[in-house]
DNA sequence: GGTAAACCCGTACCTGGGTACGGGATACAA
DNA sequence: TTGTATCCCGTACCCAGGTACGGGTTTACC
């Protein structure tokens, strides 16, 4: 029982580009063809789907959820995931630490009664001096399904 | 005295290109030329790119610089920049929200043991059920330098 | 067997914030 | 005056993760 490409994504809550797309990164595999040369997908790419979607929302790029698919599929697997999971913990939690930073920042600005970034007229004004170290650092980090 | 913009833009920090493109944007207004032709900047500019990209590291995009700019500009402000800073705090505090949602999937992600994202085995396992309410939602959110 | 919906493919476009390139002109010092 | 550093301009490219387009098949249903 073969299903469509259109049956899947919209069984995944995908797009049907976004299937083509993932076959060319190499996330799903190249499916069978009909004889007309439809694709034919299994039952599994539903649910494989559902799991790229899963580790993405967890914060891990394609790319990541492409090498941690492949690993997962080598037998005797490295605790790869477990290994990449707390890395990921750590970057999730540094982005919302420069995001504790900003938010300082911003309340700062709030308290202050700032009213323009330019002529500024309040006392104590905390604009030009906006600093937060290490900024620049790793993650554009869009978090999003 | 008028600085050329490769001087202006080490003094800000920033790359020359940088500078045609806040020009094209909006955000820092078309200089004076000499003779030859070359941009002839005021000493405010190099505050200017600071101010831009202050306001850039307390996480408002480009257009909204550009916005806040021309509105401090004209006489009798209104309150706009301490509107807009309670709103990105507000943006801020639930991408932290988000992100919070994610580090405590991934936390429970590694306490379960689990170690492929397909053929995982453990017990209890929560990868096909990472679910996060309201994702898809606003913000890609890059906050950086 | 007709027709409409779904599918095929390659390729271009989108967002945001820039950076890089190439060929030509200018500015400044020796 | 000549060298070279800097600047000019338009345009293309970068990242990620897709989405859209257009023209041509195939499938499904009546």
């Amino acid at each position: 029982m073969s299903m469509r490409s259109g049956q899947v994504a919209e069984r995944a809550g995908v797009n049907v580009e976004t299937l083509r797309y993932y076959e060319r990164r190499g996330l799903i595999a190249v499916p069978a063809r009909s004889t007309g040369g439809h694709r034919a997908y299994s039952e599994d790419t539903v649910a494989l789907l559902r799991v790229i979607k899963s580790a993405q929302r967890l914060g891990f790029t394609l790319d990541e959820v492409a090498e941690l698919l492949a690993a997962g599929s080598r037998r005797h697997p490295t605790p790869d995931l477990r290994t990449r999971a707390v890395a990921k913990l750590k970057e999730i939690e540094q982005r919302m630490a420069d995001l504790a930073t900003i938010r300082a920042s911003l309340q700062q600005l709030v308290d202050s009664r700032c009213d323009s970034l330019t002529g500024c007229t309040c006392a104590d004004c905390p604009i030009p001096y906006v600093d937060l170290a290490r900024m620049g650092g790793a993650g554009t980090g869009s978090v999003q399904a």
